[in-house]
DNA sequence: CAGGGACTAGATTGATCGCTCTAGCGAGTA
DNA sequence: TACTCGCTAGAGCGATCAATCTAGTCCCTG
């Protein structure tokens, strides 16, 4: 069961990570969210930017857990960033191209024209380079190699997302896994 | 001196490019070109959607040129990438983080909305991936690894992007370069 | 000089944008 | 039964959206 507030958040992540920001109405968010209209103002008094600041952070949450419940189980660091990868393809194949990456679109869309929403798009990121690069040191990497490890992972995850979705293909994916992988392994050896 | 149409392009082109397809208006865009209303539609009678995919094929081709640009002066193949992306941060911190990828806002916007655009976003990276494997054929790669290579750098490249102007730093596009650079170093001497 | 096609100019269209407003519903307390 | 208050409901605001339309200007060609 879900509050009504919930489901304008969720719903709105959903449509912001699939169409963008700008492209997504208060009106479109409402039906699909099937809330009343009167109930979005009542939760978020900040308008469309608000509610946008919300929705990323939470998405980006929400996505952050993908780490733990990758990495945990995995038998070591670098099958782990295969796994990610690999998820991530069959994941974005499966919505026919829809679900890559949740604030993505939206960060590039506002870094310019939005201070409130680059910020929460911001601490996101932060927020997963913090988590990510923790599971670097646990597998014995240095802090500060850690730290570039993960970046790089995030950037090639990212802009693999990018080019899979324009191209409809898997396989950037596929291979930004690979390499990444490999880089890991070298870091690990050293 | 320049057409009004080409005026109307080059200007949809950078609008689009750091605030996204769906936030800019043909209002704005006739404003910042100083091109007279009626001659939008004169020359792109199927509206904004064409003009948009054209925004995206001519600013596409400009920054293609890049490639051989840093590419032929550059002494070896990993100095040259390095180049890339040192030269693509200073761009970006130039601009204050307004000037990436001329197309990745739009790709990720239109990706699942409009066919007609997404296929302009798809025959960019195309055109792209093989300017840029002929770059690592040329140094002695194998071709199949050199079209790996070429995805892996602009994902590399596309994904630092969006850190980058979320995080207002050129920190991940250096991190990203040297990956790249190492990977390319280490696939020259297999 | 006359005619025609390329281009300019902007008023106007209906639809939609984000948002405000008032009225009322319904569960909990007194 | 009264009263409150969190939430619902949607009509309606001014502004802006992409797009159409007619009228007019300009230059090139015959």
């Amino acid at each position: 069961m879900s509050t009504t507030r919930d489901r304008i958040v969720d719903t709105s992540a959903e449509l912001f990570r699939r169409q963008g920001y700008a492209a997504t109405g208060i009106k479109q968010i409402v039906t699909a969210a099937q809330a009343p209209f009167g109930s979005l103002y009542h939760f978020f008094p900040g308008g469309k930017e608000q509610l946008g600041a919300e929705a990323i952070r939470t998405s980006g949450a929400l996505y952050e857990q993908l780490i733990p419940a990758i990495f945990d189980p995995a038998p070591d660091l670098v099958t782990a960033v295969r796994m990610f990868f690999a998820g991530a393809a069959a994941h974005l194949e499966e919505t026919d191209y829809e679900d890559a990456c949740p604030i993505a679109t939206v960060a590039l869309e506002v870094s310019s024209s939005s201070e409130t929403m680059r910020e929460a798009c911001a601490d996101v990121f932060d927020s997963w380079i913090a988590a990510g690069a923790s599971r670097h040191t646990e597998a014995g990497i240095g802090e500060a190699r850690a730290r570039e490890l993960t970046i790089a992972m995030i950037a090639a995850l990212e802009g693999a997302f990018v080019l899979a979705r324009a191209l409809r293909s898997t396989e950037p994916l596929h291979i930004a896994g690979d390499v990444v992988a490999a880089t890991v392994q070298r870091a690990l050896s050293a």
